[in-house]
RNA sequence: CGGGGUGUAGCGCAGCCAGGCAGCGCGCUUCGUUCGGGACGAAGAGGUCGGGAGUUCGAAUCUCCCCACCCCGACCA
């Protein structure tokens, strides 16, 4: 059917690409490494942010804003931190342009060099933890509870749409307390909440755990991350969490006077998701004919197709899918009513496969005469004839059932590709094949290590509820007293 | 930064080896017929052949230089 993308088993990485550019989400732009986000995909971005921002708000954070430039030496203050983003940092090193003396076009001005450099940020601890140093005197400043919703530059060697680009959109929560156990507290909460999100919104099955000291943030005490299964068998961290124990609050001396008025470093978290998420809905879900959005995302959860011959059918046809578009939105459902005349309904069919719109309802002569709709599920590729009358709470139901649907089925495909393995032959031969590996791990850099330069496999978490269980290190053989997780990681 | 590849109409490509009118498919425009799974016919529009220099009567094609992008590695949410 969808001949124009390259078939998912083909090639799984060039069908990605593909139906990234097909379904209109994104498009490499001018800028090596940086995409535009074109109006569907950014409207998906708007429904993940729309309810990301609500159940932050809920447990009780605020927006803010923070600038995108940082003085370079705010970055030697925490040395981790430096070490882990001092790579793939771009700088300003100049204000100003001018003509070119030599000719046409424009020089950077050599007059106008910074005194200091700015960074533009790959993160902002530290632009933050330096303003926070003036926020916060006394525990009654506490805490802080602060996201932004922001931009990012990393300057990445190798770049994928949406997976992995120079520039990208994602939010970034900083938080601020007056006690270790309260940061902790707010970091679980925070991966809790990322958790729930990415199951029952991008229908998405996640491990939550921690991360090995090598993958953990830099500057962090402890990273805590979820971690999805992608359909070609490779892992996809979704969302991390971390614990900044007193590590900003030091570096960027952050004191307060708690009850007892003693001087205290502050504690502190910060977590985010970004645009990869995106990346993490099409590789769960979508399939030959195109993507497969969950309901609770998707842009557009219902389209109606008009189907007639000349104008006095479509004009009735109009007025009976207007109405249907009116009552289903009374019910708060998001619905496209596509009757240009520019397009055929089969072009139009494939085209709202293509771009995974949960729900199709095609609307002819015949319905009309017999007071019924034709509904087709993007899940299940199935149609169904549906009595017009019990159409609104046919719609309600089945979007909520496709949610699920989709849920249960990536379920059950992570769920059919974890292996428990004790061997290294066993390791070898399942790091090939694919899927999250459940096995012994001595708890060393240097067994993770190895274990990453000959499989290209890494820790993706230590599982939080994983429990204890005497056992040799699948790759060492020294004692182990838990399973983690490994594959091979986008 | 290493290794490989590609730049020709909006997109995908052929033409280059062996120099001689710049082509094909899709898309686009107009008109007509169509419309329950990517319609058909007819007529059109659209080009700095990545850039520069050279060889030649003549360069998309040969030579040299430069640029950009893509893929594979090392690094990463």
């Amino acid at each position: 059917m969808a001949d124009f993308l390259t078939k998912r088993e083909d090639n799984y990485s060039q069908w990605y690409n593909d139906l990234v550019i097909k379904a209109d989400l994104a498009e490499n732009s001018a800028v090596r490494g940086c995409m535009v986000i074109k109006p569907y995909g950014y409207a998906l971005w708007e429904k993940i942010q729309a309810q990301l921002d609500k159940m932050f708000k809920a447990t009780g954070h605020v927006n803010a804003y923070f600038p995108l430039f940082i003085p370079k030496s705010f970055f030697s203050k925490e040395a981790d931190h430096v070490e882990g983003f001092a790579k793939e940092c771009a700088v300003v090193t100049h204000y100003r342009l001018k003509n070119d003396p030599d000719g046409k076009g424009v020089i950077v001005d050599p007059d106008a060099k910074l005194e200091e450099e700015l960074i533009v940020r790959p993160t902002s601890e530290t632009i933050i933890w330096n303003t926070y140093k003036n926020w916060i005197q006394s525990y009654r400043d506490l805490p802080i509870l602060i996201n932004q919703w922001a931009n990012v530059v990393r300057w990445e060697m190798r770049t994928r749409l949406f997976l992995r680009t120079s520039e990208f959109l994602w939010q970034e929560g900083h938080t601020a307390h007056a006690t270790k156990k309260e940061a902790e507290e707010e970091t679980r909460l925070i991966i809790d909440l990322y958790s729930d999100f990415a199951q029952n919104y991008m229908g998405i099955p996640v491990l939550k755990g921690t991360k090995s000291e090598s993958e953990k943030f830099a500057g962090a005490i402890e990273t805590y991350a979820i971690e999805a299964l992608m359909q070609d068998g490779k892992a996809l961290q979704a969302g991390t969490s971390h614990f900044l124990g007193q590590n900003f609050a030091r570096a960027f001396d952050v004191q307060f006077l708690d009850k007892t008025s003693k001087l205290e470093y502050v504690w502190s978290t910060s977590w985010g998701v970004s645009t990869r998420l995106i990346g993490a809905i099409i590789m769960a879900h979508a399939d030959n004919n195109g993507l497969v959005l969950p309901p609770n995302l998707a842009p557009i959860q219902v389209v109606i197709i008009p189907i007639y011959k000349g104008n006095s059918e479509l004009e009735s046809i109009n007025s009976a899918a207007l109405e249907i578009k009116a009552e289903l939105e009374t019910k708060g459902i998001s619905v496209k009513y596509d009757n240009r005349d520019t397009h055929k309904p089969g072009y139009k069919f494939a085209e709202y496969e293509l771009k995974g719109v949960p729900v199709r309802l095609a609307l002819g002569s015949r319905d009309i005469a017999g007071g019924t709709i034709e509904l087709a599920r993007r899940d299940t590729l199935t149609k169904e004839i549906v009595p017009r009358e019990s159409i609104g709470s046919r719609i309600e139901d089945l979007l909520k059932e496709i949610q699920i649907n989709i849920f249960n089925r990536a379920l059950q495909f992570r769920d059919d590709n974890i292996y428990r393995v004790d061997t290294r032959e066993q390791f070898l031969e399942q790091v090939e094949k694919g899927g999250f590996i459940l096995a012994h791990w001595d708890g060393t850099a240097e067994t993770e290590e190895k274990i990453k330069q000959e499989t290209k496999a890494t820790i993706r978490v230590i599982p939080l509820d994983s429990p204890e269980e005497e056992g040799k290190c699948v790759w060492s053989g020294n004692p182990s007293v838990r399973r983690v997780v490994f594959a091979r990681a986008y």
